[in-house]
DNA sequence: ACGCTAAGTCAGCAATTGTTTACATAGCGG
DNA sequence: CCGCTATGTAAACAATTGCTGACTTAGCGT
């Protein structure tokens, strides 16, 4: 099964970091990488080892030696989710900034890493514990984005955080219609293009607005 | 393979139409209703053609005869779908009642039929085909919403339909969220609790405002 | 120079997958 | 009442899956 077939060339030929013949730590990496791929773009169940290993030019055998399983692999994948809301000092994050982060993200064509993370977190493995860590991480994501937004964890208030949820929700279903379902005109969209009706749909959701209704 | 089993009353127990043993027709509508629950929850791939058939109460052997292979059932199972919003006559549906509509069936908690054609629509079986059926159906879908908004087909400004796909993104990320990422707590909010910010979100795609800048 | 350990290879196993084939039988037309 | 066809059953097929064990070999410390 090769819904995907991936050329030499598409695996991410970092020259800064050349795979040695005999580097454990380097090993890892390819496979951490050509793992996250296929796991984003073809799920879970889709996706063989053997794809996988394909992908890295590595051993089939040094998944199991390296991650125990598939599933500790797609873990692991899990685990190195690393969003771009979530680097700098979140602290200090404005509303506009993280907005503006979000569509950078969600708009990012290149099918580059942040989007490919962004699909990943779509995937299910069905084992439980893989569900959740991605739980956690999307469930801090948006904390992270409730956070900027002025709500402070403890708040008994979660109408924020619920609100950032409903913005991580739009990011990503957008992130599928563009990458994974290629649904035309929103799939090859321009950044300028989407920057007005999602700036309007997070802003609402996320902007402090005197007039919006207490919660009844 | 088992990771959500379902247990015999799980499965509709449909009293107007008791499968009787030999009917061709029952036969094939008991496949497709348990082909739906489990591509929708679990997947294309994680799906096996012995869990549907369990499900259905039915003979394996029976779904390559009545569809020719697991493919042509889940393909049977995409163009099946009918959602809420394409029944009544389209044309005269307001944006606000498309709004509601979209609501409601965004925060049908009761894991009935439309929320799980709503994730349906979200699965891939990696074969070109399927997803073409996929695609066309959320295309005309939006199409639908941005007809309510004034858009018509074959408009040069595609504007609205662009606004449509990204409510409709919005819709199946909560949907997502709700019944199977089961993320808290936009998964157990009300129907009363989501209408203020979803609406709130819809009515800024979606309905008129003067304001909204001309496209640069 | 050399051996020891970590790193990688290879072949194959057991289980599961979708599908097919040959067979059984219910139930209606005549 | 009989037999023919549509319907359903059972068993097995080949292919693929994740994973394992025994084996090789590169490369560092001494």
């Amino acid at each position: 099964m090769e819904p995907t077939p991936v050329t030499a060339d598409d695996r991410p030929a970092d020259a800064t970091r050349i795979a040695r013949s005999r580097d454990a730590d380097g090993t890892r990496q390819l496979l951490l990488d050509a793992a996250r791929r296929r796991f984003a773009r073809d799920g879970y169940t889709a996706t063989t080892v053997r794809d996988i290993a394909t992908d890295a030019g590595v051993n089939v055998a040094l998944i199991n030696r390296y991650f125990s399983s598939k599933e500790g692999l797609f873990e692991a994948c899990l685990r190195r989710i690393t969003l771009t809301i979530d680097r700098p000092n979140a602290a200090e994050m404005t509303v506009d900034r993280i907005i503006e982060t979000i569509i950078d993200q969600v708009a990012d064509q290149t099918g580059g890493d942040y989007s490919l993370q962004l699909l990943l977190l779509l995937r299910s493995s069905g084992d439980g514990r893989a569900d959740q860590i991605r739980r956690d991480t999307i469930h801090s994501f948006a904390e992270s984005i409730a956070t900027a937004a002025g709500w402070r964890p403890g708040d008994a208030d979660d109408d924020l955080l619920l609100r950032a949820q409903i913005a991580l929700s739009t990011a990503l279903g957008m992130v599928l219609f563009r990458s994974s379902i290629a649904l035309e005109p929103v799939a090859s969209a321009s950044v300028e293009r989407l920057r007005g009706p999602l700036g309007e749909v997070l802003s609402t959701l996320l902007s402090p607005q005197a007039e919006r209704a207490p919660l009844g």
